[in-house]
DNA sequence: GATGAATGAGCTTTCATTCAT
DNA sequence: CATGAATGAAAGCTCATTCAT
């Protein structure tokens, strides 16, 4: 083999390409990703075969990147809330890290430009969090509804919570108690 | 700009570019737009400066749709929480009868094109629920948490509502009621 | 109606294209094509929908107005040898005064991405020709041989009489003669 | 450009140029010659310079092989005519075995993108029948024209009768005659 | 004011060619 | 020498915007 795929490569076109989209949006230039990279323009589609592909690429990668930083210090063993704290800190957490990956990740899901086929993917990385959740219903301690609905609105709280630290630094930690105590709150009875 | 001849060209123009912007974002095109609202291409530009204009435009137009669909049958003597459910089984009821409206709202939202004058516009037609709100945070019935912070959550579990009645409208009624519950928990204490 | 479309246009553009694809084949560039006919590179798309459709467009152009070039003149009455002298003979000055058109034509044709629709479509500009030709056959005139044959047997004995030309233009009158002596004499028993 | 080390890879490259040119003429992309041929796509070039080097070698390796074919069976000591009719039904057979080599020659020929040095070099393949005709020539048997015009004739009517057998195949036999009867009385006073 | 042809900058993608491996 | 990733100059085509009609 000549000269293999690089993993590097491919990575700087996703990290460069997490900034771009965050930026721009979809309307983020596959030239720009490219340059951003570090890359000439046709290398791009080396990695990746169209620009449709690449955003789907992205968004797997933002999504498992997400999960990925769920699983330290996740406490198998703790009771449910604690088990759910953890994963909604840390999902505040990855978030306050990766500004840019996590409004990629939002630009992309609401663009229209998402194939479900992707989004499908992209849940198969939280296949744990939602077999806990099933048994946490199952035990009574959640309140009976599907676990798409208890899980979203979960993410949409970290979600605002992040939005709302990341405009006032300053009552990260408020928010962090506010933001929690609504989520598990919505999601008990 | 000239002052437009026509408020129906301008209705239509802002109806077309609802459907089509919930279809493609912001890949929407201006052709498109002229096209489905029956004018020529040209025109939509003596409505709306450019796209971007007509992009804020369209933002508000639908937020102010939103707000006007929450007015009807309010009831100012009711407690907090019958007035909060009003508003929140209304916004379900909008963003059921207007699926377009609600998606293109959404798409423009994570759009990265919005500017932050026209966010903050849209925010005045929603200054009556502010007010209240408000009220009922310093009566102590809703949780001690800025104003935007509650009012996303709210906003945010009707959107996760309005979703699941769109995937399984046979359960409507179920997740109206789920839905409100853990909005009503998520901001109380 | 705005502008209307201009056939001056779509003229201009039809002959800039047959000077281009004279010169270069189908490797001529839309952005070329569109230059030499002196209007913008997005013009060219309003008038033909693609490189493709350009192509059909250019090839059942040129085909058309060798056909027209073979009618003045025509000498309904006299006999089959006469008849079809005037049909190679008006060939023959059709392809030495449009030497970038019978070029385009043999470029086109023999590139592969000509549709046989296409083909079939320029044939119906000598439908009067085949009739004749038939009765010519019919009549124990010309050999009994498919149309299709028989004409393009005339057809390339023209141009290859037309290509000797070009290279010894003094000579045209002696290659005029032996061309259609040739011609003749192969189509007939 | 080094000695090649592999006939075989030259061989194969020329192979596959046959089939892909006939196919796409020269929009043939070097990548999908080099991968037909079962070789990376950088050592097509250290067999041929350049793309342009390679379709002129194609040429000429084509046009040799269609010389090569006609040879076998040339009845040395027979009269003109059949000598001619050898040739003329050689190049037929040759053609109906080789479709794509067929095609391809003509896709070239036709191309814009062959140098005029080419075609000299393949002429050069066709000396002895040249020879062989200016003595039918000089003879009387034909028709006193330049080579090249008589050549030409017999070459295009033996296409248009390789093209009338493959459409209709199972009337080769009287294809062959009837193309050998033009081709013969044209060239024939 | 309404129209839609005209414009050309800009976009995605291709592809001949180079060169590190 | 063989390989195929890397390159970047085009190429075809789109589309927001302008402006003649």
């Amino acid at each position: 083999m000549a000269r293999p795929l690089s993993p590097e490569k491919r990575e700087a076109l996703l990290q460069s390409a997490t900034q771009v989209v965050a930026e721009h949006g979809v309307l983020a230039t596959t030239a720009s990703i490219a340059k951003r990279a570090g890359v000439a323009e046709g290398t791009l589609f080396t990695y990746f075969e169209n620009k449709e592909v690449l955003f789907q690429a992205l968004y797997l990668h933002l999504k498992q990147a997400l999960a990925d930083a769920m699983m330290p210090g996740y406490p198998h063993q703790a009771d449910f809330r604690l088990r759910i704290e953890h994963l909604f800190q840390s999902y505040i957490g990855w978030g306050l890290s990766n500004p840019s990956g996590r409004l990629a990740v939002s630009r992309l899901a609401a663009s229209g430009r998402l194939l479900d086929e992707t989004r499908a993917q992209a849940m198969a990385s939280f296949q744990d969090v939602a077999h806990m959740m099933e048994r946490a219903v199952q035990s009574g301690v959640l309140v009976n509804a599907p676990m798409a609905f208890l899980y979203a609105i979960i993410e949409r709280i970290a979600d605002i919570t992040i939005e709302s630290i990341e405009k006032e630094p300053a009552n990260a930690e408020r928010y962090r108690q506010i933001g929690f105590h609504a989520a598990w709150r919505a999601i008990t009875s």
